[in-house]
RNA sequence: GGCGCGUUCGUCUAGUGGCCCAGGACGACAGGUUCUCAACCUGUAAAUCAUGGGUUCGAAUCCCAUACGCGUCACCA
């Protein structure tokens, strides 16, 4: 049984990173017919963001990544969110504290300060100096009934070597003493991720622990707790760390982060999953479209690539226009409306599909290219003033036509062309930019087709009869 | 600074000792198609496989060193 979770800490929108995660989470636990875990990590007050929980949960559905066990779907191993889990994480670390394992410690914040600014002047590394390890249990014992303030510390034994294993990477050797003695309980009783990971994944029988780069450096941590709590592991499988073109970890300040800007922007859910799959692994026939399905089929954890990679947001762009291109027509029909909003006449927004969708990478590029359908331009790109005989030229012609369709639309105008020796170029721009206002447009003939004679007529109309 | 991870075209990558004077994709550029822009088709440029040493008949692939990049050193996750 193959069991994966993911652990976002509620603390602001949902990052395009935490997807990342879920994709492979996701797609290794339905590889094997698995279940993936949603635990919502919430063990930091302060930074704990309202609505936050909800909008992970969206953002799954969205694409279509939903979990099998959560706080919102319930399941055998709940509670999923770690405030609700408290009881568990102390009598753990009370069970740490009675088997020798832990401590308490009563360091102040000021003192700890201290040892820090001491150990750096020395050049040391910055860790906690142990001090509360060499307390005496009577000494212990009345500064708990004294009601002091205190946090339980893990006892990483010294001068050992911490063997870890990374699936992607192999095994990777600490030594110890460069291991701090971790804060597992916190004062506030809250768990510090570092016991609360450990405990929670071997209680909701996780197998694989899919997570990110930067956990590698705490993992003697984890590892050595499993020790102490006589627990099998899991597999531990440190995907790479997203980067920005400048190289840094993606982030807020560098990049596009937030799942909520790839929707406004109209990156359909499928296209973006099937990008970030690219991101450290590669289909093994060098395929670069390909579903969800075909993913989870050919997904191995261990071909991940350790290398970081750098999210370039113009192949998305590409990958995403291939999507709308082969999208079924019914269905970018109502994924456009929906982007776009309800006022917009549907059947008119179905007609210009065809026109559009092999110019669009983004459902946004939608409206710039097709607002003229909807309103008569109120300025145009190009100057017409000078032009306004062929204009008239024109309008009678068409005015002519009994079958508004394209193609004798586009013969009238040819032959219209020729006969006053105006350039096919200049002449037809003319007429586009008449039409829709704008220099580049959907092909025009199809457009004034859509746009119906007497609307195509009007606005010709309006351009001869503005002034000089 | 300590520790850790990493290093193949601008970017994502293929490559696990001979099939590689390194293949694909995006992007760029050029041409074709064309009433615009796209899409589509064809082609071009682009990687001394970070550098330097080994090992080997043979190395992008194995080993060592150096450089560079990133991550991490909290009662944040």
């Amino acid at each position: 049984m193959v069991r994966t979770r993911i652990a976002p800490s509620p603390t602001g929108f949902p990052h395009i990173g935490t997807i990342y995660q879920a994709l492979f989470d996701y797609g290794y636990a339905k590889k094997n017919a698995g279940q993936f875990i949603v635990r919502i990590e919430d063990t930091d007050r302060l930074r704990l963001v309202a609505g936050a929980e909800e909008k992970i949960y969206q953002s799954l559905d969205w694409f279509g990544l939903t979990e099998d066990e959560s706080r919102r779907k319930g399941g055998d191993y709940g509670p999923y969110r770690q405030s609700e889990r408290l009881k568990i994480y102390q009598s753990r670390a009370l069970e740490l504290i009675k088997n020798g394992y832990a401590y308490y410690c009563f360091c102040s914040k000021e003192r700890l300060e201290e040892v820090r600014k001491r150990r750096a002047q020395e050049k040391k590394i910055p860790m906690y100096d142990k001090y509360c390890r060499a307390l005496s249990a009577e000494d212990v014992q009345e500064k708990l009934s004294s009601g002091l303030t205190r946090v339980v510390r893990m006892k990483v034994p010294e001068n050992t070597a911490i063997k870890v294993r990374d699936e992607i990477r192999g095994e990777i050797v600490f030594d110890s003493n460069t291991v701090d003695d971790q804060v597992l309980l916190k004062s506030d009783g809250f768990p510090t991720y570092h016991l609360a990971v450990v405990v929670d994944d071997h209680l909701m029988k996780i197998t694989h622990a899919v997570r990110g780069e930067e956990w590698i450096s705490s993992t003697p941590k984890h590892f050595l707790l499993y020790d102490f709590f006589g627990w099998e592991r899991p597999l531990f499988f440190h995907t790479s760390l997203l980067r920005n073109p400048d190289r840094y970890k993606l982030s807020k300040r560098h990049g596009h982060t937030n799942v909520a800007w790839y929707q406004e922007q109209g990156f359909l859910p499928e296209a973006i999953l099937n990008y970030l799959a690219l991101m450290g692994w590669s289909h093994p026939q060098g395929k670069e479209i390909f579903s969800k399905e075909e993913f989870i089929g050919l997904l191995e954890l261990k071909n991940m690539k350790a290398v970081a990679p750098v999210f370039d947001i113009h192949k998305l762009e590409w990958m995403n226009g291939e999507y709308i291109r082969n999208l079924e027509a019914g269905s970018l029909k109502s994924q456009l409306v929906r982007f776009i909003g309800k006022n917009y006449d549907e059947k008119l927004v179905e007609k210009t599909i065809p026109l559009v969708r092999e110019r669009m990478k983004k459902l946004v590029d939608y409206m710039p290219l097709c607002s003229f359908f909807f309103e008569t331009p109120t300025g145009y790109e190009i100057d017409l003033s000078a032009k306004k005989d062929i204009f008239v030229k024109m309008k009678e012609e068409l005015n002519k036509l009994n079958d508004w369709k394209a193609e004798p639309i586009g013969e009238a105008m040819l032959v219209l062309a020729k006969r006053l020796n105006v350039k096919n170029s200049e002449f037809f721009m003319s007429l586009r930019v008449a039409i829709t206002g704008k220099k580049i447009s959907p092909p025009l003939n199809e457009s004034m087709e859509i746009l119906g004679k007497k609307d195509c007529l009007t606005r010709i109309g309006r351009v001869i009869a503005a002034g000089p």
